[in-house]
DNA sequence: GGAGGCCTCGGAAGG
DNA sequence: CGAGGCCTCC
């Protein structure tokens, strides 16, 4: 193990050889914190210590996979052993085992974020309660804070701070909300993501036993991103190590990210403070990136106030200057980006994947994608619909879960008329009502031929029936058939092959090779060595089951796929880019408003997070870095002026390398910037949304990609015009201004229709 | 019950 | 502009 050592630097061989103790390691970009992780555990391992007693967690599940197996190489097979995974995913293990404490079953589902929705949709209506003032993604917003932080719903009701908190806000009905949302999560034996944190931590809060099982267990706990952990996930931590001490947690507070969903910055002072005698390490050597790219990213850090000091240096060459770019509009940011990447590829032949696009917000990808294609340059986008989001796979994953776990009431909404089997609407809710009305879950109703005698018809009853019976035949087939035959039986004998084998579009075509795709999957899972018995908590299968294909992919995201072809050019948002290194990268729409983006100018605190966003993007370069801004953006269908962002500016001069041409007014020194500060928060009105408005008609023409079209101001009554799909026509009259604008125009092909004139791309003819 | 028109609204995203 | 929700019409 010792000739491992030789990989690291100082400070790093000194954080990988402290094994005991609490310790906290601060490791700058690119200064090789993946690799002082790896190897501290491979170190661990290699001086005897039982994999099985070392519990390391990560923040997705790709950096787990990938430090397992650079420690298997490290140290051998054995490592495997290793508990390493996300704090989900380790959590979710430990909850199938100690559920039962706190009454849930270990087959108990997990609720995704879309159930979630679903199902606040569900009780929002129920409750006769405005949907658009109680929108699922905020209240799920506000029931997940309370989570992370501890907050249970039954506290929230009696916490007179936050309910009257929401009657200020207009909405009183909130803690009832979560309440409900809770109780029926119970009752349909399932866990929202947040649940698998709360949930762990109220076992080991209220059971000293499972407590003491769990210290004894991992004697030694490493946690990786620590300054995007949250409270709860801080405090579940604690707890566990509180026996032992010997806790490492390693992460860079200029990369906290994820404020906005809870992560808490405050947990590196906390650990500080809960441990006094903790050892300090700081990382501050960056192997990755020029001279130039490091102290242009210090130089744009310091501008925040809330960091702890460190000082990132290199050894690396110089380097080039960053280079920026100007477009006039955001296709031409685009074409701009490509036509540097095809150079570059050509000039100094580089392989396509050398490069990435790195925006702020997913629909910038677009424009990308578009000049890409021209030039023929290979790319993959990350993020987007992922596979497990699909509706196809969806639909035939909720008849697993339904299966596996009979109270699984989204699972069971979802499916219970797809394929339509003559259990519409209607009957659902009759359903709903009986729940409601005493009844425990939709399918004890539907079991219960009392009770359904009295709901619907002897037609619904017997298809109800029929549905019940298929769903407990695939249950009953759980024990005798692997996850790829059982898959495969639901697949077709759900009738849902069937009904996209109908669809002959090319999407349908589609879906059914998506289903291939998932039933493939399941194959090779069941290829593989089952898990240990006394592990995988199916009962000692000698075969892979259905659930424990569920287990695997609960907690699994589209990040999680890898392509066949990875030569290509990466697009992908910031926030994906985090961990990863590229020798190009191109950071794009770098605009006011837009990076950082218009939600974050109000706080202080919310600027900064932008900021060390943009520090992550700037540091993800390793030999060339170019920061583009496009001077007119279509947002939202509207076409926009922009000013460029002044996270450039705060970049030292000496680093950047400017467009030739001046007129920069943003550039000149007098240029006043509005700084918010906490203190002084003024919500509204700030200079910055002055210069965020639609530019004037006359303007929009000038440089609209397409200017052939007419718009308000050009059409007359009277005049012939031209449609894509309708062809000609004349104008019978207009009505409204400006975006509002009606025609009310005579087609010869389809009569009279009514369009507005800034969607309908008119061509006057005369 | 499903297709199509109309309206609304828009952040980033791990598990 | 585009996705998703809702309503209407068959």
């Amino acid at each position: 193990m010792d000739k491992f050592l030789k990989d690291l630097n100082e400070a790093q061989q000194q954080a990988v050889l402290q094994a005991d103790g609490p310790m906290m390691v601060i490791a700058g970009a690119g200064s090789g914190k993946t690799r002082v992780l790896t190897y501290k555990v491979a170190w661990l391992i290699s001086k005897g210590i039982d994999p099985f007693h070392i519990l390391a967690l990560t923040f997705t599940n790709k950096a787990a996979r990938e430090m397992k197996e650079r420690i298997v190489q490290l140290v051998g097979a054995d490592a495997r052993n290793l508990w390493m995974g996300t704090f989900h995913a380790i959590f979710a293990r430990i909850l199938r085992i100690e559920g039962h404490r706190i009454g849930y079953p270990s087959n108990f589902t997990i609720y995704d974020t879309d159930d979630s929705k679903n199902l606040i949709k569900t009780i929002v209506k129920e409750q006769s309660l405005d949907p658009k003032v109680y929108q699922p993604n905020n209240v799920l917003g506000r029931i997940s804070a309370c989570k992370t932080n501890l907050i249970t719903a039954q506290e929230y009701v009696e916490n007179t701070n936050l309910t009257t908190q929401d009657k200020l806000a207009a909405r009183p009905e909130m803690g009832k909300l979560y309440l409900l949302y809770q109780q029926r999560c119970f009752k349909a034996s399932a866990m929202d993501f947040d649940d698998l944190l709360t949930n762990t931590y109220i076992i080991l809060r209220d059971f000293p036993d499972a407590l003491y099982k769990y210290q004894q267990k991992f004697k030694y706990i490493l946690v990786d991103e620590y300054q995007d952990t949250n409270h709860v996930q801080y405090q579940i931590i604690k707890s566990l190590a509180a026996n032992n001490e010997n806790i490492c947690v390693v992460g860079d507070d200029a990369q906290s990210i994820y404020g906005f969903r809870g992560a808490n910055i405050q947990n590196i002072f906390s650990f500080k403070f809960d441990y006094p005698d903790h050892k300090l390490f700081k990382l501050e050597q960056n192997y990755r990136s020029t001279q130039t790219i490091v102290k242009a990213a210090n130089s744009i850090i310091v501008n925040n106030k809330d960091q702890i000091f460190k000082e990132i240096w290199t050894d690396n060459e110089i380097g080039n200057r960053i280079r920026v770019l100007r477009a006039p509009s955001d296709n031409a940011e685009g074409n701009l980006v490509a036509a540097s990447i095809f150079e570059n590829k050509m000039n100094f032949q580089l392989p396509n994947k050398a490069f990435t696009i790195l925006y702020r917000t997913n629909s910038q990808s677009r424009a990308m994608e578009e000049a890409l294609r021209k030039l023929n340059i290979p790319y993959r986008i990350y993020g987007g619909l992922s596979f497990y989001k699909r509706k196809e796979i969806k639909d035939l994953l909720a008849y697993f879960r339904l299966a596996i776990n009979h109270n699984d009431e989204e699972a069971l909404v979802r499916i219970i008329n797809y394929p339509a089997r003559g259990i519409g609407k209607t009957s659902l809710e009759k359903l709903t009502v009986a729940v409601g009305n005493g009844g425990n879950s939709i399918w004890e109703v539907i079991n219960d031929s009392n009770m359904l005698h009295g709901l619907v018809n002897s037609g619904t009853m017997l298809k109800i029936n029929e549905f019940a019976t298929m769903i407990k035949s695939f249950t009953v087939m759980h024990g005798s058939k692997d996850a790829y035959e059982l898959g495969r039986h639901i697949a077709v004998s759900s009738g849902i092959l069937r009904d996209l084998d109908e669809d002959k579009t090319p999407e349908g075509v589609n879906r059914v090779d998506n289903i291939q795709e998932l039933l493939n999957a399941m194959r090779e899972f069941c290829e593989k060595q089952p898990d240990l018995p006394q592990e995988n908590g199916n009962g000692g299968s000698t075969f892979r089951t259905l659930t424990d294909f569920m287990l695997e992919i609960a907690l699994l995201t589209d990040a999680d796929t890898e392509d066949d072809d990875n030569n290509k050019v990466s697009l992908m948002t910031v926030h994906q880019a985090k961990g990863l290194e590229f020798p190009y990268v191109f950071v794009v729409g770098l605009e006011e408003n837009l990076f950082p983006s218009f939600q974050s100018l109000a706080s202080r605190a919310d600027l900064e997070e932008e900021r060390r966003l943009f520090y992550v993007a700037v540091t993800r370069a390793q030999q060339r870095l170019y920061l583009s801004y496009a001077e007119n953006r279509y947002r939202w269908g509207d076409l926009m002026m922009c000013e460029p962002s002044r996270f450039i500016e705060e970049i030292d001069p000496k680093y950047l390398e400017m467009p030739s041409t001046a007129k920069f007014s943003r550039f000149q020194p007098h240029s006043p910037k509005f700084v918010p500060d906490d203190a002084a928060r003024i919500p509204v009105s700030l200079p910055h949304l002055i210069n965020f408005k639609p530019i004037q008609e006359s303007a929009r023409k000038a440089v609209a990609d397409d200017p052939g079209f007419a718009s308000q101001g050009d059409l007359q009554t009277g005049m012939e015009v031209e449609h894509d799909r309708f062809g000609r026509g004349k104008v019978i009259s207009l009505e409204g201004i400006g975006p509002n604008c009606k025609a009310t125009v005579f087609f010869k092909s389809v009569g009279q229709k009514q369009l507005l004139v800034k969607f309908a791309k008119l061509k006057i003819i005369g």
